[in-house]
RNA sequence: GGUCGCAUAGCUCAGCUGGUUAGAGCGCUUGCCUCACAUGCAAGAGGUCCCGUGUUCGAGUCACGGUGCGACCA
């Protein structure tokens, strides 16, 4: 009988070189095309993973590299079972992160009158306290367009260095042809069907970004602010009231005032008008269920607009619009005296406001402050200064852009927004088709969708981004009918509207009367990463590869964004097609440091991956982020690390003691090697069942247990002897059949040394030459090797072994020490069932004599050793 | 304020549908170069399973109420 291939031990290195093996498989997967998805084979058998498009203005860190390995160890092990993964990868490079990197990066700034350059050239900013320069349109956009490139190299770099098995032939980025193509068609579709629709609202605004932002990008903030007290006149007669106020700089915009109905102390005052302090403005008072009496003083004041609830009244109560803020945040100019700006006094109410124009609001509130402590400019006419105590400082949440500094201001412009408001029973309805890992990610989609309390903008006044497929005819002065925008046809797709010319019209009617005008605002980020499912499957593009690609199966995230990437693209699913845009949502816990605090750039406290590569291996990084269960938040443990390189080198030299063993290729037979494979088996269920449920971290944890306890340390030492030298077939067959099972178990998590130790005789002999492709392993397989008369027999023979070596170790002589003499007791039913493998055991501890000794009074399964006599050390020992 | 998650050895975590002396790795102590591996092997120390009440023959596990930490939503 031929014997099996083997490695000579002696031919491969000392030690693993991780970097080196890295570089030489990409190389060969790539050659081998094994990350290709296959176009031909049926939905049936695809596995279609929507990959996060990660912002790539964002500095690299290990959270990256956490959450993006969870998804490739699943498309991994699908791609093992056979699936036809589909696996691709988008980078977001558009929208506002982009433009402040550019902006920071070059010291530019955006500034459509500017023009353009011809061969504009842009330098890395030396001093960041030097006057930006100012970029065109055209010129920015390019500018944002060469960075992201670069940026996206640098993560690819790191992508592939950490072994994503990404099929890069299906790369994008979210502001190229093909998303505006698809993201533009998703705006028609959306208008079709009456979706979408632009109005002059008052909407949360980024006074430092100076663009609108939707709810999904707000956050609240504990904010130190404090109340004023501030006297307010009663129209006709003497009476007056106080109100409480966190922004008393608002007071020239007041346009109301109002409490809550069953108010007893303000309940003679509704109906009645309230003239402000300093300007003299008279305003209505309204009873509002909306007012808490327990806040302040039970009574405030309306403006355009202090918050959100503001504006709510304002529509409600169809009070005045008296917009103070201009877009950047400053007073802007108004005057007293004329229509919509009604005043008692109007020449000293333009005195007063002439303090505050031009001023932002921290100015303007210290300007206003101050003169409600001056007694003239008092409404109440009893001598009092306005100001009826000093400022009482509060801690309150205020609302702010996510990325922004300074709060938001409700200002009233035009935007675009997506109808979702009168939807949300189907979109939560949608959020339970989705399965989620774990499942109770399911209630933060539903509190999110819940409370949902206003459309979604999807208009910035922004550049780098995606623009509006729209066109507003001009009217005969010139002012366009936002009533009747031109949608440009689908297969226009994609437009530039600021180049493009509408059907119809001819390019000298740009911005004429009669003419049309460009949409110049861009497309909110997500209303383009809401559609990554859609990009990948080239929904309105390739109707049958859409069919085979959607929805996906897999939609790996982090739990911060369920609200806006998991929310919207649901949205999207369902508002062009009625379905879910993936069956499955894995979502990956945060990376904190190991203080618990969440990783960040401003606090300093972000690890960078690439050292960890160097220092740890990628199969060793990839262990870290392996280690941990879906949705858990893990602590960065460097410790962990350790342990996964550790857990390489082990099976790069189990591999190399496992294959360098030469010996006839003969059917598994021995008792010992029976049970070790059955036991295999039961890891092999237990780990495939781990992965059906996506908990591949389950199923590293048993592979990795089983590795080390049952084959190193048990089964390979005690079938040691009969492989090495006896050259005994079924110990060969078994150790190699274990070594073959468990790379494969561990392929998926640890994808370089398990192909590296595949490709020294494994890939040659199952004709698999990437262990990627190969099959994952099945209970079926190992049926092939007939089953252990008693099972039990393995932790026998284990038990059997550790009570020698426990008496070793306390004899103080080594593992290896040979036993002259052993008197071994144990239950008459262990030494049964030891019986069959005690050859194995006593080889292994190198026995020369022994006699049993049955004893019923020690606990079954436990082995103990009566006497035991050591030879001498060999000669040349050291301790001889 | 509402919702959710976490709380087990010094550290990082596993303990499934409740069942005998509660586990792993790291760290620590001791011993051992045994011809795959000292990035190793063996032995060992180390735990009021956050607190309280309840259900049960039996609770780390289930229920309720707290406490602490974190997140999400207001």
């Amino acid at each position: 009988m031929a014997d099996v291939r083997s490695i000579d031990p002696a031919r491969l290195p000392k030690h693993f070189d991780s970097a080196e093996a890295e570089a030489r498989w990409h190389a060969a997967w790539d050659r081998l095309g094994l990350h290709r998805w296959d176009p031909a084979r049926p939905r049936e058998e695809t596995f279609v993973v929507d990959t996060p498009p990660p912002t790539v203005s964002g500095s690299l860190h290990v959270g990256h590299v956490f959450s993006y390995t969870h998804a490739d160890v699943l498309a991994r092990q699908r791609r093992m079972r056979g699936g036809n993964v589909f696996y691709p990868m988008g980078w977001d490079d558009n929208g506002l992160p982009t433009e402040r990197r550019v902006q920071n990066h070059y010291g530019v700034r955006c500034d459509p009158a500017t023009p353009s350059v011809a061969e504009l050239r842009l330098d890395p900013a030396t001093d960041p306290k030097a006057p930006p320069r100012l970029l065109s349109r055209p010129d920015f956009i390019r500018a944002c367009l060469e960075l992201t490139r670069r940026d996206e190299e640098a993560f690819k770099s790191l992508w592939r260095r950490i072994g994503l098995s990404i099929d890069w032939h299906e790369e994008y980025s979210t502001i190229d042809d093909r998303c505006r193509h698809v993201a533009q068609a998703s705006f028609r579709d959306l208008w079709e069907k009456g979706h979408v629709y632009s109005v002059e609202a008052p909407t949360m605004w980024d006074v430092d970004f100076q663009t609108a932002v939707a709810q999904a990008e707000v956050e609240d903030r504990p904010t130190r602010g404090a109340f004023h007290d501030v006297a307010f006149g009663v129209e006709g007669g003497d009476a007056s009231f106080t109100i409480a106020t966190t922004r008393p700089e608002l007071l020239p915009a007041c346009v109301g005032v109002t409490a809550h109905p069953d108010d007893a102390r303000y309940a003679p005052l509704f109906g009645r008008r309230a003239i402000t302090p300093v300007f003299g403005v008279p305003v209505p008072i309204f009873p509002s269920e909306l007012a808490d009496p327990e806040k302040g003083t039970g009574i405030l004041m309306v403006c355009t607009f202090g918050d959100a609830t503001d504006v709510t009244w304002w529509r409600e109560q169809r009070l005045a619009l008296r917009q103070v803020l201009g877009r950047n945040g400053r007073f802007v100019p108004v005057e007293f005296g004329t229509p919509g700006w009604e005043s008692t006094r109007a020449e000293a109410a333009n005195r007063a406001y002439a303090a505050i124009a031009g001023k932002a609001t921290g100015g303007a509130r210290q300007a206003i402050v101050e003169m409600l402590r001056d007694p003239a400019h008092a409404a109440t006419g009893d001598g009092q200064p306005a100001l009826r105590a000093e400022p009482r400082p509060i801690e309150h949440s205020v609302k702010y852009y996510e990325k922004g500094d300074r709060p938001l201001e409700f200002v009233s412009s035009r935007q675009w927004f997506v109808r979702l408001l009168d939807k949300k029973d189907a979109l939560l309805a949608k959020g339970d088709e989705v399965r989620w890992h774990p499942d109770f990610m399911r209630l933060r989609y539903r509190n999110w969708t819940e409370n949902l309390n206003s459309d979604w903008c999807i208009s910035r006044q922004r550049y780098f981004g995606v623009p509006f497929p729209v066109w507003y005819p001009l009217d005969e002065s010139g002012a366009p009918r936002h009533d009747h925008p031109i949608v440009a046809p689908a297969e226009s797709l994609p437009v530039d509207p600021t180049t493009d010319v509408p059907p119809g019209f001819s390019p000298e009617q740009r911005d004429r009367p009669g003419g049309f005008t460009a949409e110049t605002d861009v497309y909110d980020t997500w209303f383009t990463s809401s559609l990554t499912p859609q990009i990948s499957s080239r929904w309105s593009l390739e109707p049958d590869r859409h069919r085979k690609l959607f929805p996906a199966d897999i939609r790996p995230q982090s739990h911060e964004i369920i609200r806006t990437w998991a929310f919207y693209t649901i949205a999207k699913a369902m508002l062009h097609e009625d379905t879910i845009p993936w069956h499955h949502v894995i979502v990956s816990g945060w990376i904190l440091d190991p203080d618990r605090k969440k990783m960040s750039k401003s606090k300093g406290n972000v690890v960078t991956p690439m050292h960890l590569l160097d220092e740890h291996g990628a199969d060793g990084v990839r262990y870290w982020a392996a280690s941990a269960r879906l949705g858990m938040d893990t602590a960065f443990d460097d410790k962990v690390l350790k342990v996964g390189k550790r857990l390489v080198t082990k099976l790069f030299n189990a591999g190399k003691f496992v294959l360098g063993q030469e010996g006839p290729a003969t059917p598994v037979t021995a008792e010992l090697d029976r049970a070790f494979v059955h036991r295999l088996s039961l890891l092999v269920e237990r780990a495939s069942a781990s992965f059906d449920g996506f908990d591949y971290a389950h199923a590293l944890q048993d592979t990795e247990a089983f590795f080390w306890q049952d084959f190193t340390d048990s089964y390979l030492e005690l079938a040691k002897g009969r492989a090495r030298d006896g050259r005994d077939g079924s110990a060969i067959a078994a150790l190699r059949l274990g070594l073959n099972v468990l790379l494969r178990l561990f392929a998926p998590v640890l994808p370089y040394i398990t192909e590296e130790v595949w490709s020294w005789a494994f890939a040659a002999e199952t004709g698999h030459e990437s262990i990627h492709r190969a099959p994952w392993p099945t209970v079926e397989e190992l049926r092939a090797v007939a089953g252990p008369a008693d099972p039990a027999c393995f932790d026998a023979a284990v038990a059997c072994l550790g009570a020698i070596h426990k008496a070793k170790t306390e004899g103080g002589v080594s593992i290896g020490r040979e036993v002259e003499r052993l008197r071994l007791a144990a239950h008459p039913d262990a030494l049964a069932r030891v019986a069959p493998v005690l050859g194995d055991v006593l080889a292994t501890a190198r026995v020369a004599a022994h006699d049993l000794v049955p004893r019923a009074d020690l606990a079954d399964g436990s082995f103990e050793v009566v006497e035991a006599t050591f030879a001498p050390p060999p000669a040349g020992g050291k301790d001889g």
